[in-house]
DNA sequence: CATGCTTTTGACATTCATTTTCAGTTATTT
DNA sequence: AAATAACTGAAAATGAATGTCAAAAGCATG
C-alpha cells in the first residue's frame, strides 16, 4: 500500500521528467505516515524534526506534486491553512467538521456519490472531484 | 425581498446594539445587487466606484456582520479569496465549479440534503451548515 | 441643539500562509 | 567527469485578512 503509493509517485515523476531527490523521498515517507488532513505546517514541523535541512518552500512544492500525481488532495476548511488528505483509489469520503473542537469525522455514502453523478450528467458536467463538508457540533460538543 | 433583507439586517443590528451607518447601508445595497459568489475584492471595487471613501477594512467587517446576521454565507473555492453568497431562507444550493472557465452552476437536491441529515444523526452530530462542491468541466469546456 | 459617551470608520501597519526569486547544489545524460 | 537541466533553501515578495488608533459619526440625554 505504501509501496504502491511510492510507485504511483515514481511513475508520475518519470512521466513528467521530474528527478528523484532525497527531499521528495523523505517528504513522501512522512506524508504517508501521517493521519488524514495534515496542514502543510504540521507536516513541515514533522519533517524538520528528523531532517532539519528541508525548507518550507520545498514542502509546499512537493505537496503540490503529490496532489498532481493523485496521491493527495487539497482541502480547505476554515482555519486559513491548506490541508492535504490521502487519496485512496476508488474511495471517496466526506467530512463532518466540528466547529466546537475542530475534530473531523469522515464518512462515505455511495448514494450521495451516485446522486452527484446524476446531477452532473443532467448538466453535461464532467466530474473531476468533489467535496462535501458538513459543519456543526459533534456529539461531545453538543452538551 | 430586498426590503425583507434590509429588515433582517436592521433587526440583527438592533439586537446587537449596532449603529446604523451610511457605509453599512451602501454596502448592503450593493451586496444585494450582486450576483452570487462575490469576492470581497470584487465587492470593494464595485463599492468604490460609486463611493470612493469606503475603505477595505469596512467592507470586510461589514460582510462578516451580514454573515452573522444570516444574510450571507462565506464560501471558499480554490482561488484563495473568500467569497460571499446570498442566503435564501429555507433554501440551500450547492455548486458545480468548472475548473476550465471558473463558472459556477448551482443546484439543489433534497435527497442529498436528507441523506446528510441521516448521516449526521447516525454520528450524533448537529448540523449547522454544509457545503458541497463538485469540481470538473462544464459542458462548454469539455470539448 | 449642544454635550458626552460609544461605536464606527479609514488609513496604515501588521500578520500569516503561500509563492517567487535566485544563486548554489544535485541528479541525470553523454 | 563534464555538461545540462532540474531542484533546493533562504530570503524576499505577495496577497488576503486583521489589528490599531485617532478622527468622525451616531445616539441618547439634558
Amino acid at each position: 500500500m505504501i509501496l504502491e503509493k511510492k510507485k504511483i509517485f515514481n511513475d508520475f515523476a518519470a512521466s513528467k521528467g521530474l528527478r528523484s531527490t532525497r527531499q521528495r523521498d523523505i517528504i513522501l515517507d512522512i506524508f504517508l505516515s501521517t493521519h488524514q488532513h495534515v496542514s502543510v505546517e504540521e507536516l513541515y514541523l514533522k519533517i524538520k524534526a528528523s531532517n532539519p535541512g528541508i525548507g518550507h518552500a520545498t514542502v509546499y512544492r512537493t505537496l503540490k506534486l503529490f496532489s498532481e500525481a493523485g496521491l493527495a488532495r487539497e482541502i480547505l476548511l476554515h482555519d486559513g491553512q491548506t490541508r492535504y488528505e490521502h487519496v485512496v483509489a476508488g474511495e471517496h469520503h466526506d467530512h463532518l467538521v466540528c466547529t466546537g473542537c475542530n475534530s473531523i469525522i469522515e464518512f462515505e455514502d455511495e448514494t450521495i456519490e451516485n446522486l452527484q453523478k446524476d446531477i452532473a450528467a443532467r448538466h453535461g458536467f464532467l466530474i473531476k472531484n468533489h467535496k462535501l463538508e458538513i459543519y456543526g457540533l459533534c456529539a461531545a460538543c453538543r452538551q
